[in-house]
DNA sequence: ATAGGAGCTACAGCGACTGTAGGTTCAAGC
DNA sequence: GCTTGAACCTACAGTCGCTGTAGCTCCTAT
């Protein structure tokens, strides 16, 4: 049986975290002591390594408790977690693409600064004069 | 002079958002109306497209305020200026980059997937051991 | 027996907004 | 001049996914 703090540093995960987890209802409240600490046992740690991998991987709580679902029920189609995993391919997908789109105009604002006073800076111009931008009106990266 | 919607309509702002920025002091108060409403001049405009356009390129609010205030000394460093165009560039590079692997990892999950029952789902069990996970331990995207 | 590291709860804070409630003002149409 | 209703106002709560803090209590090693 694990503390709190050994299943954070097994998982990569602050305690906090933990704790909060359970407050969401993504992990289950574990035994406790007579003292009322949290210990877990190895079926907890499965459940937290997934989520943190998971989250690596850059799926929201919300996709996950889904995913969770899903693989506690093993009768369902796997169909439906391949949805969640392309789903998310798709996101990943469209933030890569915005954010090519803003580096390639980063550098461009760069490549155009003449490195002499604000007064005649190339990149405050180009960041005061939208009609140069390349964007489209997508919303903001984070 | 302006109305906070038509400024907002102007710039593609949210009216709160507006109200968010003056009350963080990246706007300035504005003048009211007797009846206490905001009215806009074309500087408000023109800095609030500057904000809007800078959010786009990812620029974080803070960055923001520091190139508003470069550029509202003329005679400093436009070299100050590219320094922080140049950590921003970074920052979305880095981004990129990470997202880039979580691309490749997902893909793979989705093509070893068997589309068959949930019981033998490639893409839970590879989110369950993060043994064969290739993406290094940074933080989470998002 | 004691020290102190680790645990506990409860709550505030982050960034960058967004939404809501409940009230007031403005401008257009009659 | 009056009415209507869209747009404005303030103040505050909520979003996501944590993270940090205060002020306790518990557990374990010495």
């Amino acid at each position: 049986m694990l503390t709190i703090g050994a299943l954070g540093r097994r998982t990569g995960t602050k305690v906090q975290t933990i704790r909060y987890y359970e407050q969401i209802g993504l992990m289950s409240p574990p035994e406790r002591t007579e003292g009322g600490q949290r210990r877990y046992d190895t079926a907890a740690q499965d459940r937290l390594a997934f989520i943190r991998h998971s989250r690596e991987l850059g799926f929201s709580l919300e996709a996950i408790r889904e995913l969770l679902e899903l693989s506690d029920s093993p009768e369902r189609s796997c169909a439906q977690v391949d949805a969640v995993a392309q789903r998310q391919l798709k996101e990943v997908e469209a933030r890569i693409a915005r954010l090519e789109s803003l580096r390639r105009e980063l550098r461009r604002m760069i490549s155009e600064c003449r490195t002499d006073r604000v007064a005649d800076c190339r990149i405050l111009e180009v960041l005061r004069d939208h009609t140069e931008c390349l964007a489209d009106h997508a919303p903001p990266e984070r």
